[in-house]
Formats: C-alpha cells, sequence, structure tokens
DNA sequence: TTTCGCATCCAAAGCGGTTTGAAATCGATT
DNA sequence: AATCGATTTCAAACCGCTTTGGATGCGAAA
C-alpha cells in the first residue's frame, strides 16, 4: 500500500494525501480525518527510502566505530552509550546506523556517510588530544555532537562531557583526606582526552596538598580487567606500595581487586579503592551498600543527551554549538577506608 | 557530484555511466574507463538514498534491541557480537541499523522494517523457548538468522549457535573427573534458550554419572557481576556448599569469585570455577595462562557469521535455511584443581 | 548492395514520496 | 453581477539513480 494507491482509493490526489498526513495547514480538516482513517485502516506506511530521496534528508545519525588495532572503544562502556542514544533516536523517528570500520578507513568512512548521503550528522566518540577527525567533519559539513571533549581543537564544536577533571579530584582529595599518602592511579589510555582530564584532576589534587607526585604511581592502559591487574599488582609488588587506587573505570576495577585480594589484603581495609563507575546496566556497582566507592556518572544518560543534541543541531543547522557538562557524584562504598597504620604489608 | 552532472561532463547518457560503472557488459572498455577515470577524478560516490529508492533494496541490515525492563541484551557480549556482525556489513557495502526500542513495541519495530523499507533482512538475538519473533517475521516475510536457537519454534529458520549443551556437558563432566561431587551452576536466564540448553549439559553430565541432581546448586538469573555474587554467597553459605562452579559468564564469574575470595576460600584449591568465556576484546580471559578454566567461543566471530549467512539469505531468497554449530574450546586455568579431600571450610 | 546480428549507446519510464505553481470552489464584498 | 480573497484541491516537476525498450553504427554474410 502507497501513497498513490491511497489516493486513489481516497478520490484524492497524492498531494493532497501527502499533505493531510503530514499536517500541513492547507487540507480540510474534515479530509485530512477520512485520510488519517484510511491510512489507519489499510495499515499504511510511508516507505521511508522515497521519502529519504524525496526531502534530501537521510533521518539517521551515524556512529563510526574503528575497529581492529585499537578495538578500545567497542567497549561495555560504548555500549551503553548506544543504548542511551539510540532510544532517543527512534523516539524521534531516527534511525542510529553503526559503521564499523578498520582503523584506517574511519576517514573515508565519514566521507562517505555525508557524499552517499546515508547520515544527517554523527556522534564523534572516544576524542583524542588534537583530534584530526574534527576539523575532518568541518570540512566536510556533517553535523556532529562529540562525546568528550577534544583538547586542543581549534575549531569549535558541541559536546557533552563529563567534568573528569573535578571528579578524579574529588576523589584523590578524598582518599588524601582518609589519611593515603601514596595513592595509585590506573588510568585510561592517555591519549584519550578524558583520561588526560583525570590525571590532571589526580595529580592537581595531590598538588594542592603539596604531596609529591610519583610517576611509579601513574599507570595509563586499556580498560581491561587483565590491565587493571597487571597495573595494580606491578605496583603492590613494587618497594613503596600504593595505599590506594584511583582506578578509570568499573572493568579495570575488577582487575585491581584481583590483584588485591590475589595478595591477601582487604579491600576497604588494608587497600582503599575508587572507581569512575559508568553506572552500566549489566555492571551495577551494588545494591545497598556500593561495592566500590566511585565517581559514577552514567554513560546512558550521557549518551541520551549527545543523541538530542544532534538531532536540535540537525533541525537548525544555523545554531551554534552546545555544551553540556555534566557532574560525577562522589558514592560512598565498601571500598574506602581509612588509610592503614603502617604501610600495607608486602606478601 | 551525481550521475547526471557526470554523464554531462563525459558527453555520455546517464544510462551509459550507471552501466560502465556497475559493471555492466553491453558497455565498450574504453569507455568504461574513461568513466571510471573521470567518477574517480570527481570523486563521486552514488548517492544511497536515490540506489535504494530504484532498486527497491534498503542496502541495511537491521537489529532491533528491545530496552526498559529487559535490559538484558545490551551487554558486553551483545557488543562484540555487533562488532563481528558490523565489520562483514561494511566490507559489503551494507549498512548496520540498530533499533533501540522499548519491550513492548518490538513486533512494531520489525514491521516498520520491513513496510517502511529500511532493512533488508534482521539479526534476532536472544531468542527465548517458542520465541514469538520467529513466526512474527515469518508472516512479515523478512529474512533474517537468529543468533542461537528458539526450541520449540515449528518453522524453520537459520541460526548460527554455540553447542551449549556440549560445552557445559564437558564442563561438569571435567569438574566430576577432578572429584567434585558438589558443583554448583550459576546460569543465566532460563527462559533464554542457550541458558537452557547448558543447564541440559550441566544435568546429563550428572545423570550420565548417576549423580544427585539438586536444586539449591543451580541458580538463574541475569549475567551480572552482582547475580554471580549473590549466587555463588548463597550457595557457599548454605549447609552443604559446592565445591566446584559452572558459571554462565565472565562477568557473573568475577562475581562468583569475589564470593569466594571474600569467604577467605583459594580459587583453584578450594572451590574450582569453569566459565563461558565469550572471547570479549575488553574482557580477557587472562594472558599466558588464563585466569578462568573456560570453554570458550568468540562471540564475535559468531557475530561475523551470521552476518555472512544473512547477506547471503537475501541475495539469494530462494535458499533453505542454513545452521551453523560451534563448539566450544575448553580451556584449562588457574581456577580449577582436584576436589578438597573435606568439604570446603565455612567460615 | 542489401540484410542481418552484434556491439554500443540513449531516451524515457519508473521507484514512492514531496513540493511548486496553478486551478477550482465559494462566500463575501463592491 | 462582477470581483476578490481565502480555502481547498490537483497536475506535474523533482529527488538521483536503475532499467526497459529501442536506436544507431558497423562489419560480416548473403
Amino acid at each position: 500500500m502507497n501513497l498513490k494507491e491511497l489516493a486513489t482509493k481516497l478520490g484524492l490526489s497524492p498531494t493532497t494525501v501527502s499533505r493531510a498526513l503530514n499536517g500541513y495547514p492547507e487540507v480540510n480538516e474534515a479530509t485530512r480525518e477520512r485520510v488519517m482513517a484510511a491510512a489507519k485502516r489499510h495499515n499504511y506506511r510511508p516507505n521511508t527510502r522515497a521519502i529519504r530521496l524525496a526531502t534530501g534528508r537521510a533521518l539517521a545519525v551515524g556512529h563510526v566505530i574503528p575497529l581492529a588495532t585499537r578495538h578500545e572503544i567497542v567497549n561495555p562502556i560504548f555500549a551503553d552509550f548506544i543504548a542511551g542514544a539510540g532510544e532517543t533516536y527512534s523516539r524521534n523517528g531516527y534511525d542510529m546506523i553503526l559503521s564499523v570500520v578498520p582503523d584506517e578507513a574511519e576517514e573515508q568512512a565519514y566521507r562517505d556517510l555525508k557524499s552517499r548521503g546515508s547520515a544527517d550528522g554523527v556522534i564523534l566518540h572516544a576524542p583524542r588530544m588534537n583530534d584530526p577527525r574534527i576539523p575532518l567533519l568541518h570540512e566536510i559539513g556533517l553535523p556532529f555532537v562529540v562525546h568528550g571533549r577534544a583538547t586542543g581543537a581549534e575549531l569549535p564544536y558541541s559536546w557533552v562531557d563529563v567534568n573528569n577533571r573535578r571528579a578524579f579530584q574529588r576523589a584523590t582529595e578524598f582518599l588524601l583526606d582518609l589519611g593515603h599518602a601514596r595513592i595509585g592511579l590506573v588510568n585510561g589510555l592517555e591519549f584519550m582526552d578524558f583520561a588526560i582530564r583525570r590525571r590532571t584532576g589526580y595529580v592537581d589534587a595531590l598538588a594542592g596538598r603539596a604531596m609529591p607526585i610519583d610517576p611509579a604511581l601513574m599507570s595509563s592502559d586499556e580498560m581491561t580487567e587483565i590491565s587493571g591487574y597487571r597495573a595494580a599488582s606491578a605496583m603492590l609488588d613494587a618497594p613503596a606500595p600504593p595505599t590506594a587506587f584511583l582506578v578509570a573505570s568499573m572493568i579495570s576495577g575488577m582487575g585491581v581487586r584481583r590483584a588485591i585480594e590475589e595478595r591477601g589484603l582487604k579491600l576497604g581495609r588494608d587497600i582503599s579503592v575508587i572507581i569512575h563507575d559508568d553506572d552500566l546496566s549489566y555492571m551495577k556497582n551494588g545494591g545497598d551498600v556500593p561495592i566500590f566507592t566511585a565517581t559514577r556518572s552514567s554513560v546512558r544518560d550521557a549518551g541520551r543527551i549527545a543523541a538530542e543534541m544532534l538531532l536540535s543541531l540537525i533541525a537548525q543547522p544555523g545554531a551554534g554549538p552546545e555544551h553540556r557538562l555534566l557532574e560525577a557524584e562522589l558514592i560512598i562504598g565498601q571500598s574506602t577506608g581509612p588509610a592503614p597504620r603502617s604501610p600495607a604489608p608486602k606478601v
């Protein structure tokens, strides 16, 4: 059942039917109702392909996911972000298209999205410092919203981000207040912007209290269980081990905990841990009392917000860039406690 | 730059240019080369919207993700599957469209995908017993491939699945061989088909050795860290605790481990654990020696295979359903060992 | 020389909607 | 009765590609 058939059946022109369905004013209310009723009765759905061609809009938003060497992005955090964004898209009649491409094809993927007309805009994931994709998207002329920020970018752009610096600064200060003097940082990859900001927060907090900053207590790697385990193990086995850890994610946190417990130490008593908690649905940080003390900010919400921002950007191409800085909550859980009197026992 | 402009520039008709670019035989080789060269030079990309309308194909594959109450599906396993499938799609010039919809809108989502013409086929995720979506998709006439199987489905369908029954049977037998007599099952939700099969494998193995089957040792819940923790905690605190666990996923496995270590027990010595390992990229089960003994099968590969199957199904609509049963490897790691002489000490 | 078949190329008709420009209707105004 | 403006409807062009059904030109066969 298409527009033309429906129009014939109603004894109307396609023009009028189209207008009736799309709420244009120049159609008699009685006619409109007749059309609406017939459309419903015959279960008419306009063909998206035709709409897209006729209007020149894609009615779709793209997410490009580079793969291969750098698979960092296909992670659980990304999945939750997508879930949040996807919700917003389907509520607004937009499709979400995911482009999973090899690393080196990322630029071409964005160009194709534009030139082949399959997306009206994109969300930029995992921004790095001086991210080249920002000038690229400007050049291409594809509206976009960045999830995170890209320090060093000269051109203006819209973004949604968590205040990573402040979150980690607060977390560090919280540990310092508990008397911890040696705090290990188990960070994400530090070419990622958010990781840089987190380290800044950590460093700032230490500097603010005139505490020494020890490179041996700062590690940076992918946010996997294994990486967390390795980083924590190395620091715990070093001559002057930390009494607390600041960890980039729930997942690396699991690895850190494994390293701690494997050494016969008790979490929250011998060693304190604060993680950043993206509030992932299948990886909830505890029920009544959270497992981990954490800086929490829902990445799914961030997805929703970024999607809304992008849709409004697409609707009003003239509008200037928007920004949204989300603050993380500091959630107190079971994994932190006062610093032990003597350094944690070595095994 | 569109077809018509390119044709004018070349002094050819759009027909010929189109044919030249699409490899049709009725065009002079010299002309074809001239066209190809011009296309490249002017950086011509055919407009996908127009192709879709003209050919009646969507050049896209849909994945419907029900949300809300049942958020089980937006999980890390799903993310890796998507990554695998997405790779295949973009290699073949297909788009992947993700439809994140409220639970109750799932049926409509499939209908819309078809009637509005936005997808040529879909992948069906997380099949349940007698899954109603299988007859639905048959009725709609949308080609599909199921990731997993749906016991009880009467209509034929294509699927890609892991031999879950055999994997869990082997794992159980492995534990029995080590002398474990009480093995706890920490399963996924048992309205999901894969979870049913896994339980069957577990039960079959016990029955095969004439071992008692104790309902107190069988739990079923979402595959989250918390659920794993709770299930294992409950069993460990019961009067006759298990000496080994069989666990549905890496993530629940982390929770199980937490429960074990929290009780001062040592993994692989006091309590043995085997998990099912989907070989997730950011949750690798160890380096040289895996953390967990596991039944391993890459869900990303499954995604690739399912996508290929679907694309060939779309290409040859006549072809009968295809099936692909993947076998899981049994990987020996550090989490299993002989059953302790006496039951594990209670705390 | 005419005819035929083949290799090339093209005009035009879709695909299923939207949108422009104009026509038809009708009550109100002159 | 003629004019006017507002309301309502429609025919046709258009979006950018594919594809059908010819044209055209040319060498080989008759």
